[in-house]
DNA sequence: CTGAAAGCGCTTACAG
DNA sequence: CTGAAAGCGCTTACAG
């Protein structure tokens, strides 16, 4: 048998009962204090938050969550944190759902997506974030098996096609277009992209963007090289796209991360000098851009603001079950620095 | 009045009343089927896991927290991530926690430490792992309250001083002393030292076993800088230095972040070569320590290891309240690249 | 091996 | 405004 240790107290929390026997009233008298909304005497209230004060007590939230079917827990599903945005962007939508008065379950690792399902029933989550799971696949299916369950869900910088969800995305074709304009604009026509092999809707739309931009003003169709999206996979693809097109004058990332093994390979291996041989435009912003090694011109994305707009957007599905699907995409902007040359004048 | 689509199912997801209606046995059999160490014949536990499975049944994770007083639930107290190790950490930790069976509540916002333990209380969480806090006073205060609840706490990445709580970090003080001993190695005696402002037990750890060993090799006290942990941070104090020190040779950061912000410094800013002018050595080996540009020699801390160890250890807490507080360090290796020159031959 | 039943700690109509 | 009481969906001795 194991003994505690004797500074510890009693590990049982007290419960509803216990303050109510200390202040001296009933039990729901306690409850209704607990809950907003309820009608309490101000000398009522007085005296029994006091008795919690005294005794330490926090509603056992199981409880709660059994007798009123408001859980009061939000899951938000992503694993492999590939995107250097993403620890804040975690942090941030922990504070939004705290200030809604909810929790959030991370559910970070499963199986299968019948068993990140699971994971999601079994507190009876409210709603879901999910934002990226380890495949495509794996986030497709986790996403459809929780419209099919009517369970509130808001894709976080990802859409899917025939999947009624709402979703927050950023200006990803707005943004892309920018960075093609941009390039234009410092007299570079040759572009070529380089892109995570996943065929997410972020990355299609980047994609999309830049393509169209360069074709509206009449330069060369940009041939593409993916690889994985990281600082490795950057360099892979880069040196692929170089090797193919050695006359390429620019190019487009669809991810800051890839920009960033880009911009070395070519630097360290290649010799080439950036942005005087070769001009790159990143995507997303994430810290490390901002390095003076890098100093990489990119498109800034507006994470605050969209985890702002899919805590909201998920509260309201969860307030209001038959509120149809939307989209939000958050404006961004393009974030001039030196590894793109400067724009030249326009030709009068 | 809102109406659900009409594609979504009803919200109320099935109970174990339901599923044994559907199989034609009794309540109590069907949570038997679904609580390991209890007796079922096969042909029961066939039949019953064939209704569950039809009407998409996972127990009540409230009902069965609050019946059994094993909430299952793991809180991990974790803020301003500045350590770009710690995504995967967190995902490590979720992955861990989950194969225990365990589901982890993220408590990464919180007004004050009473609030942060309200939020781990409130949905009775059987242990909590405690990282990084906003201030390191806060995160001291968390721990002192969950010490004093008798709640099991692993402490990860830091000690506190008279706060018995197990804990779990990384070998700070033999890494502190490897960086020196490479630097001497490497025909570099007279260094400077570079950490970030909080006085944490991991900083005052590394910084401790790197002075000691300085001094036992008879080279002069090394001046210490120190500023935010982070990139800024490390522009900042390296600038400090080298102002103060101009003729240091070699540089020692307490963490990989501010190591990158010194040597883009260095290089950008005070025209300095790394390794020739000065040499550098990190801690941590986050992933951009690798990168080209940077080639960072750093200290390599184990976090797979870490992890695996503070999670088993606080699984061990949870079973046995009585066990007394330990701590365990995880080995750390030096990784010799480029930010250093290649050390000398010793002298027969 | 199986079922009937108590009870975990709350919330919430329902009386008063 | 307050209290008595039912009941959320489970687990777990207790009989059989």
């Amino acid at each position: 048998m194991t003994r505690r240790r004797k500074d510890t107290p009693p590990a049982r929390p007290a419960t509803s009962y216990d303050v109510a026997r200390l202040a001296g009233v009933s039990q729901s008298a306690v409850s209704r204090v607990f809950n907003p909304g309820s009608y309490t005497s101000d000398a009522m209230r007085e005296r029994v938050l006091r008795a919690a004060a005294a005794l330490g007590f926090t509603p056992n939230g199981f409880a709660r969550g059994l007798r009123s079917d408001r859980s009061g827990i939000v899951s938000i599903v992503m694993t492999t944190l590939d995107n250097p945005n993403y620890p804040g962007v975690i942090e941030a939508f922990a504070r939004a759902f705290q200030r809604q008065g909810r929790q959030v379950a991370l559910i970070a690792a499963f199986a299968d997506a019948e068993d990140a399902l699971a994971r999601i029933v079994r507190y009876r989550s409210e709603g879901v974030v999910l934002t990226a799971a380890t495949r495509l696949d794996l986030s497709r299916r986790i996403a459809g098996l929780c419209v099919r369950r009517g369970l509130p869900l808001v894709l976080y910088n990802r859409r899917f096609r025939g999947i009624a969800a709402s979703s927050v995305t950023a200006e990803n074709e707005a943004g892309g277009a920018m960075a093609a304009q941009h390039l234009l604009a410092c007299g570079r026509r040759r572009a070529g992209i380089i892109a995570g092999s996943e065929p997410t809707s972020t990355v299609r739309h980047r994609i999309g963007g830049f393509v169209s931009a360069m074709r509206a003003a009449g330069a060369p169709a940009p041939p593409v090289a993916r690889a994985a999206q990281s600082y490795d996979g950057g360099a892979e693809a880069g040196a692929a796209l170089l090797g193919a097109h050695p006359r390429l004058d620019a190019l487009f990332c669809a991810a800051d991360v890839m920009a960033l093994g880009t911009i070395d390979h070519l630097r360290h291996r290649l010799g080439r000098r950036v942005p005087d041989d070769v001009a790159v435009v990143g995507f997303d912003d994430i810290p490390s851009a901002a390095w003076a090694t890098f100093d990489l011109t990119t498109i800034h994305t507006d994470h605050a603001a969209m985890v702002e707009q899919a805590a909201q957007s998920l509260a309201d599905a969860i307030d209001d079950p038959g509120r149809p699907a939307g989209h939000a995409a958050v404006a961004v902007r393009l974030v001039a620095r030196g590894s793109t040359p400067p724009p030249r004048p326009r030709p009068a």
